[in-house]
RNA sequence: GGUGCCAUAGCUCAGUAGGUAGAGCAACGGACUGAAAAUCCGUGUGUCCCUGGUUCGAUUCCAGGUGGUACCA
């Protein structure tokens, strides 16, 4: 490796189970770097097989940050991570040059390489009311309301999209003002560069990295894993691919196959909407999770 | 071996009183600014088992074949 003189953050993304934690770890050993994990899920504690966080084992010799830092009942957004990357980085470049960030969740990535607006914090009542109302009263008393308090965004939203009009209404009855206006969408200046990776593998042989996956997991006790958790099993940490399904065996309402084909099923849907998300980025450069030394080679040149 | 039933999308199956076909699931494509492994939107991808016959026209009717299935031997 060549003297770096910029700090750099080197993103690497992909979809579930394309082999990221493996090519990761491996990276940060030979560029003495450490690790970031941008996964939403590897965030809860409690979870670690079925989310398939690296392991101590893994995790030996590699500082990881952001790996079973929370609590599946702790409430957390993309702004809080960003603020905390943010000043993580702000403190770790002052003595070092190389950061790994790593992970399949393109909202916390994007946060965290572009930014996202400030926006206040929305009271847990308030959140809760909208919550109740749409339970209640349906997706169309929602329309409305946005279409009243902010019809610039009323044009632009996806109406159908429930989570997307209680957010811009949360918005505008916590500020007081609309929603579009406070989406400014400006692209912050990072201190630091960032060089993008992309790990993909063609549909036949991920789909075969995740079945395997999902044995392997099975076979490391996931299920009781699940049933630790069950009893929280409305915390949306755990709305997550494998323990909503595996939650519903647990509860008797599906049988164990059931549950792992739709696991199966899920998962590639997942990884697919991933994909989706990752190949918009312009300035990303893709491999194959084999091709170890090419990514060597390539961030050799770019460093 | 005999008789009945079945053969249509990747799977389970509808259907066409003869004018080349459609549901569910799977699959595929897309969106995405504080719940994102979430949430939402879009798309039929087909030798209608094979061969021949009748017909202007057969996936549909007829005959034979092949495969499956049930019952009888």
């Amino acid at each position: 490796m060549k003297n770096k003189k910029h700090p750099t953050l080197i993103v690497i993304v992909g979809p579930t189970a394309v082999g990221k934690t493996s090519v990761s770890i491996q990276l940060a050993k030979k560029l003495n770097a450490e690790i970031i994990s941008a996964d939403s899920r590897q965030f809860y504690k409690e979870i670690p097989i079925g989310t398939a966080a690296p392991t101590k084992e893994e995790m030996e010799g590699v500082k990881h940050h952001f790996v079973g830092n929370l609590s599946v009942s702790d409430y957390y957004n993309v702004s809080k991570f960003e603020y905390e990357v943010i000043g993580l980085l702000e403190d770790y470049f002052k003595t070092n040059d190389l950061m790994i960030m790593v992970g399949g969740s393109g909202l916390y990535i994007d946060a965290v390489c572009n930014g996202i607006d400030k926006l206040p914090d929305i009271d847990e009542s308030l959140r809760k009311q909208l919550n109740e109302l749409y339970e209640k009263e349906g997706l169309n008393i929602l329309q409305n309301k946005l279409r009243d308090l902010d019809p610039e965004y009323y044009e632009q939203v996806d109406l159908n999209n429930p989570k997307r009009i209680l957010r811009a209404l949360e918005v505008c009855l916590q500020t007081g003002k609309t929603y579009s206006s406070l989406r400014v969408g400006n692209i912050a200046k990072r201190p630091f560069n960032i060089i993008k990776i992309g790990l993909e593998l063609n549909r036949e042989q991920l789909n075969d990295r995740i079945n395997r996956r999902i044995y392997n997991m099975l076979e490391e006790k996931w299920l009781d894993e699940v049933k630790s958790v069950y009893h929280l099993k409305d915390e949306n940490a755990l709305n997550t691919v494998g323990y909503k399904e595996l939650f519903k065996y647990v509860s008797g309402e599906w049988d164990y196959e059931t549950a792992i084909e739709k696991i199966k099923v899920n998962t590639r849907r997942f990884a697919k909407r991933q994909m989706t998300w990752f190949k918009r980025y312009d300035d990303i450069k893709w491999f194959s999770p084999k091709e170890l030394n090419n990514i060597v080679e390539y961030l050799d040149n770019r460093l």
